[in-house]
DNA sequence: ATGGTAGCTGGGCTA
């Protein structure tokens, strides 16, 4: 089984890099982060003649879930589209049953900037979530959450961590907000395995970052211990962020024995 | 401290 996540930043400007990525990755689930459509214009007839059941959640302008399962398997069931106690009107969670394995995608605020609304926004999300997880994890065995966390966990999933201490996305009350997440029971499928150092999954458009690799490891895959045991392998596939027209982020993947 | 780019939208917000 192969899982994977990619934050498209506009499924409609990305659909066709999507399905090129799916034929040549072959995975069977993804979960997607910031569709920027409405439920009305998903484009649900491209990616079942891919072979793909897909659920989504979006809105207009901004976020947007959605969740493909290979459509050999059974239906998905159990679909949860919202945090537990939080009253929110933006799409960033998609919850599925796909046979046996329970799949969460989140969409993590950005938090914008360190001490702004936005940011409360953020870490009040985070701890919904985790107790969430922690009620998902009790359920479900075999358990993956999935998505564009918005976190650089350690000093190096970021290229200059010097540079980014106490900034968004790296600061210590994400960082530690991400480790509780850990502590549920969950494994960073990525750090399983021996990485190439400085490997990132989001660039960001400007100031060439890509081209200079200044990037950061914000998309992740977390697996339950039950499929810590089972996963054979992990990594950043950067090719499409090489494509023109590119996401800002690039697909990660983890692949489990079956 | 600011700006650089991209997407959605139709000026400004979000990232």
């Amino acid at each position: 089984m192969k899982v994977a996540s990619w934050n498209v930043n506009s499924l409609k400007v990305r659909l066709p890099q999507l399905l090129q990525w799916l034929q040549a990755e072959d995975p069977d689930v993804v979960g997607l982060q910031e569709t920027k459509l409405l439920d009305d214009n998903f484009p649900v007839d491209e990616i079942q003649a891919a072979g793909y059941h897909v659920d989504f959640a979006g809105q207009k302008t901004y976020n947007g879930v959605a969740v493909l399962s290979r459509g050999n398997g059974p239906e998905t069931t159990d679909i949860v589209t919202d945090l537990p106690g939080l009253d929110d009107p933006q799409r960033r969670v998609l919850a599925v049953t796909i046979g046996d394995l329970r799949f969460v995608d989140f969409y993590v605020p950005n938090g914008s900037e360190v001490g702004s609304d936005k940011y409360d926004y953020k870490l009040g999300w985070l701890e919904k979530c985790t107790a969430y997880i922690e009620d998902q994890l009790q359920q479900h065995e075999r358990f993956i959450v999935g998505g564009d966390f918005n976190i650089a966990p350690e000093d190096e999933d970021v290229h200059d961590p010097a540079g980014w201490t106490g900034q968004v996305l790296f600061s210590g009350p994400e960082r530690q907000a991400f480790q509780r997440l850990l502590k549920l029971g969950l494994t960073d499928s990525f750090r399983l395995f021996e990485q190439e150092p400085a490997t990132f999954s989001w660039w960001d458009y400007r100031m060439g970052a890509f081209r200079r690799n200044r990037g950061l490891r914000i998309d992740h895959i977390l697996v339950s211990d039950a499929l810590k045991d089972r996963c054979v392998g992990a990594r950043v596939d950067r090719e499409p962020r090489t494509w023109e027209r590119p996401s800002d982020h690039a697909p990660v993947v983890a692949q489990f024995t079956d």
